[in-house]
DNA sequence: CAGACATTTTAGTTTATTCTAAATTATCAA
DNA sequence: TTGATAATTTAGAATAAACTAAAATGTCTG
């Protein structure tokens, strides 16, 4: 059996719900047409992803007729967002990163891409 | 046998996993410090994580004598933040959250927290 | 009602994850 | 060299994840 909740964090860490989450991220869309951007697998794949979405709160569904609608439940990636906050904000890295800017300042240094400044 | 490579998300998607990120994410640490704060398990699981933290980019070492100290390679929690960027920006979306801002302007209505309108 | 359609649910398989206990490697200190 | 310390690696167990195929549920149309 599948477990009862699923957060945030293990439920991006799937490919495959990464993709079913930018499919219903700016307008709402059926089961039927989710599968048929992802054709390697099955409707019964879609549909248990779309429940493991539902359970993280990623998503919601609304009902009409025969279809189901989902869309994301946006402000769900919170906890994504403040982990990297709460990591970028860290006032021993700032300290660092200005030491490392500083520096490079000095000398250029061809390296790996630089941290990301804007996010802070 | 475990993969032999191992994506961002599916990295941070341990809460073992991020606390260890945590712990060395502003100072270096050795496996032994890291494991002293997690006696819940063995030094042998802990001493795999960071394996797996490293195939993920997510931390890199350094042997001194018999120590091995570990740190965070921050700027590897980029494609999150990318993930994050691409869908808050989001065109279509903005004109939603906008419409929706616009409403909640009109008529205040207690509901679930705000999306994040400070990351977009 | 019958049949088609849209989706969910179940049961079962395969593969991956997370851990433990024990064995192994490597360094240090006397 | 011996014994202690620091960490890794291996083998194996328990659990969870991601599927498939088939059965089940619910709704619409004629």
């Amino acid at each position: 059996m599948t477990a009862t909740t699923l957060d945030v964090f293990a439920a991006t860490a799937s490919p495959r719900r990464r993709e079913i989450l930018r499919l219903v991220w700016s307008e709402e869309r059926t089961a039927g047409e989710i599968h048929r951007q992802m054709p390697d697998v099955t409707f019964g794949a879609v549909s248990l992803q779309l429940k493991a979405l539902q359970k993280a709160g990623l998503v919601e569904a609304r009902t009409e007729k025969r279809f189901h609608y989902y869309r994301a439940r946006r402000e769900a990636l919170g906890p994504i967002a403040e982990m990297l906050e709460s990591m970028w904000s860290d006032a021993l890295w700032r300290l660092k990163l200005e030491a490392e800017l500083e520096e490079s300042r000095r000398g250029p240094r061809p390296k790996a891409p630089r941290a990301r400044a804007d996010q802070i």
